[in-house]
DNA sequence: ACTTTTCATTGACTTATGTTAATTCTTTGA
DNA sequence: TCAAAGAATTAACATAAGTCAATGAAAAGT
């Protein structure tokens, strides 16, 4: 829980109290790893999860049958489901755990319930999504301006524990590149040195 | 000013007057054509901007000195500049007018004020940074799910007007490609239809 | 422990992009 | 109006990614 704590923290200025008194209300779940949070084409009732432990994927199966992986979440990483506009939509996405989680879970309806109870925490969702967008717009501005080299270069450099936490194929799709390509890109790395 | 309203109340449930008041108190400029908003190395004391008429675009320079352009907002789009986090720090984007523009000018220090005055102004922004957030996966995950030919073609669909409004060579780095590789990809679409 | 399936690597080949450079076309400003 | 600068197109070549196919390694299930 200290996790959460330190993110409140860090986010509002609640009084230890209030801090303790929205952990106690919100759910927190485990799930076992291969464990399906949501799968494609289906509606939620869940707005989004937070990441205490260990680590979610999320892929979708495009027109061609091919899965494409588009992000990982891992410890402190707030998982977007549905938002006002798709709230009705099925998913676009399937979520699945990669490992063992332990996750605070947000469903739709207790959320209105809890920005009325405690303001503050509507404050710190919003805080949270601007540095998730930003965070998005730097990812995003990264992927435009490199080769599929660089980009694998780049994840090793800031997310160093996902290489050994996901399978290569997985990786692959998600630096937008086959699973042949990524071990040819290692092996020309590995001469280099 | 009738875009404002609209986004408005579709967002929240604040009575006409009650918009009527914020638009009144929301400070709204306009930009000659070529206008740079904030120079990449600067800090601002702007949060956002929301553009009611007009295109700005916005780019880096990387580290070899080459010229990215990572996005272009138009009408009824919001521009996040800085966040709780970037505020002190400098801007890594310059933002620059394409067109003369008319824009909502959000700054730091009146912010707080604003969702004090009304609270339902801070829901509005919450929401509208959630679905900005789902653009922008949308927009990341097409990207890497496509090749250059299919992202210019997906550009033309979605955004039909940005093609007339943009110079070439800044909408093929927006594509994350060479000018002359968009050069190609068009005459092997005509060739081809 | 062994079989089966899935995953990772390697090779051969095709194709699209990046790069460099030259040429044509457009815009801008004197 | 014309000259100069900036953009867009085209060509030639090198390189790296995609595809298809085969092999080798690891993981899973019996």
């Amino acid at each position: 829980m200290n996790i959460l704590l330190k993110y409140m923290s860090d986010f509002t200025l609640l009084s230890e109290e209030e801090q303790r008194a929205i952990s106690e209300s919100l759910r927190i779940d485990e799930y076992k790893k291969g464990k399906c949070l949501l799968r494609q084409g289906e509606v939620s009732a869940i707005k989004c999860y937070f990441v205490l432990k260990g680590c979610v994927r999320q892929f979708f199966i495009d027109e061609s049958g091919k899965e494409v992986t588009s992000n990982f979440f891992m410890e402190e990483q707030a998982i977007p489901i549905i938002n006002e506009q798709t709230q009705r939509d099925v998913s676009k996405y399937s979520f699945v755990c990669v490992e063992d989680c332990l996750l605070v879970v947000g469903d739709a309806d207790s959320e209105k319930t809890m920005y009325h109870n405690y303001p503050q925490l509507e404050t710190m969702v919003r805080k949270m999504m601007e540095i998730n967008l930003d965070e998005m717009q730097e990812q995003y501005r990264e992927f435009i301006n490199s080769t599929p080299e660089e980009r694998y270069t780049s994840v090793l450099r800031k997310r160093p524990h996902l290489i050994d936490r996901i399978p290569q194929h997985q990786l692959a799709s998600y630096l937008g590149i086959t699973p042949e390509s990524l071990s040819r890109i290692k092996k020309r790395m590995k001469k280099t040195n």
